[in-house]
DNA sequence: GCACTCTACTTGTCTAGACAAGCTGACGCA
DNA sequence: TGCGTCAGCTTGTCTAGACAAGTAGAGTGC
């Protein structure tokens, strides 16, 4: 039972928050450098005179963002701040737009029915030959073309993909109901576009592209494959790192 | 799901594991559809026996890992997957070769103090005219020019810039000494390399490059604006998303 | 010296209860 | 009809205590 009712501050933070925001704020001015042993749980429990599973929580947290590492038995310790990962977000490039208050729209140049190679079906889990969806589309932003859509679609998963109506729903949004749980690998990279590309995207064969591929599997089986090529000069990720 | 108590497999997973495992398989299961409302922490503790604490554990995970989502007095939903994002790891490039088995070696251009432009004196935070740190080093990979470096760091957060030994530190890692804490932006794209990126990287003028941007601040202060220039041809971001 | 045990400390987790804060819909009143 | 009140639900958080599991070091016996 605490006795004082502590008065909550105009930023009314939760104790674990200010206990957080506390160990936070010291561990970026260099109390605890990379390594260290830092206070004990039932330190910190003197310290700021809150339960232990207040205390805890703050620790898993700060722990579960990678600030501080944490061994049953032995103590906290400050993490080490050498591998730095970043959030790279990829939207549906339709709500990407729309966002921007521009217009999109999507010119279908090809969906249809097309028989897997040997790489294709590899990657996509099929069989030599087997049948496989093809879908071409280009999107534009306020009537400029800015991304080649070209995907190849596991048949298992959707069925009726050829005739989704593409000019009112994207592939990845389609994709997104019919599986809605996925996991994905991608790469990026700078090429050239192939010859078509470069027609589509009405731009020449030598401008830089930057091509992204993304590889989607839900539950362990591979849903789709696509390559998409956007215009240097007319677009960009943006991200942000913080450790 | 047989009701049958699940023998626990080789890892005895905790109480809130367990509650967490559960819910996870049946989201991606479908049972409840995105935005559908998911049972409370009450009827969570009657179908679990377990306590409320362990049932708003396993939510508060699931809800930070952003399956789903919760608001006070009205209920937890299951989340829209729409909004992606995926972690990107980037790391330091001498790290990155070298875990690949590969010879790092650098070449540095120039290192010297210059005068900042308008446009890099608003990056940095500087006053126009203020004395820069500037760097200029080609990292190869196995004897094969794999990255232009071209870097302004703020003379307030490394005083002996221009003194370090850039063919034994990186000046990520020199950077990352001076000023363990920080955040970034960057931005990807596909570009052209400038005449003299070109020279130094080896490849025609035209060719493709990936182009990564980045602004650090640390404390709120600007520590370095760099841009790194890599051959498409030779270099890949790779990420993997999970939602 | 070496291996063993025991102890003190750490983190990991669970519990039962409590109160606060926020939302919704039913109810009663003008 | 329109509006305010309030009960009953939800999540958000904290507490004090408990036990488990893992580690390191001191002590003990050989």
């Amino acid at each position: 039972m605490p006795s004082t009712p502590s008065p909550r501050r105009q930023t009314a933070l939760a104790p674990y928050g200010r206990v957080k925001q506390h160990l936070k704020t010291d561990l970026s001015q260099g109390r605890w450098p990379p390594g260290t042993l830092m206070p004990s749980e039932s330190e910190l429990v003197a310290q700021f005179g809150v339960s232990r599973m207040t205390i805890n929580r703050a620790l898993r947290e700060l722990q579960s963002e990678g600030l501080i590492d944490r061994v049953q038995g032995v103590g906290t310790f400050a993490a080490q701040l050498h591998r730095v990962s970043s959030t790279l977000t990829i939207r549906d490039l339709h709500e990407e737009i729309e966002a921007r208050g521009h217009r999109h729209h999507v010119e279908v140049k090809l969906v249809r029915e097309e028989r897997a190679s040997a790489g294709l079906a590899l990657q996509l889990g099929l069989a030599n030959d087997a049948p496989v969806y093809h879908s071409l589309i280009v999107h534009f932003d306020n009537g400029l073309p800015l991304q080649c859509e070209d995907r190849y679609v596991n048949p298992a998963w959707s069925p009726n993909y050829l005739s989704v109506d593409f000019s009112r729903t994207t592939p990845t949004q389609h994709l997104l109901e019919v599986a809605p749980w996925w996991e994905a690998q991608y790469t990026i990279d700078a090429s050239t576009p192939t010859a078509q590309e470069a027609k589509l995207l009405g731009i020449q064969a030598t401008d830089p592209c930057l091509v992204l591929v993304r590889r989607t599997v839900s539950h362990g089986v591979a849903v789709t494959l696509a390559r998409l090529v956007h215009p240097g000069t007319r677009y960009q990720l943006v991200g942000q790192f913080s450790p």
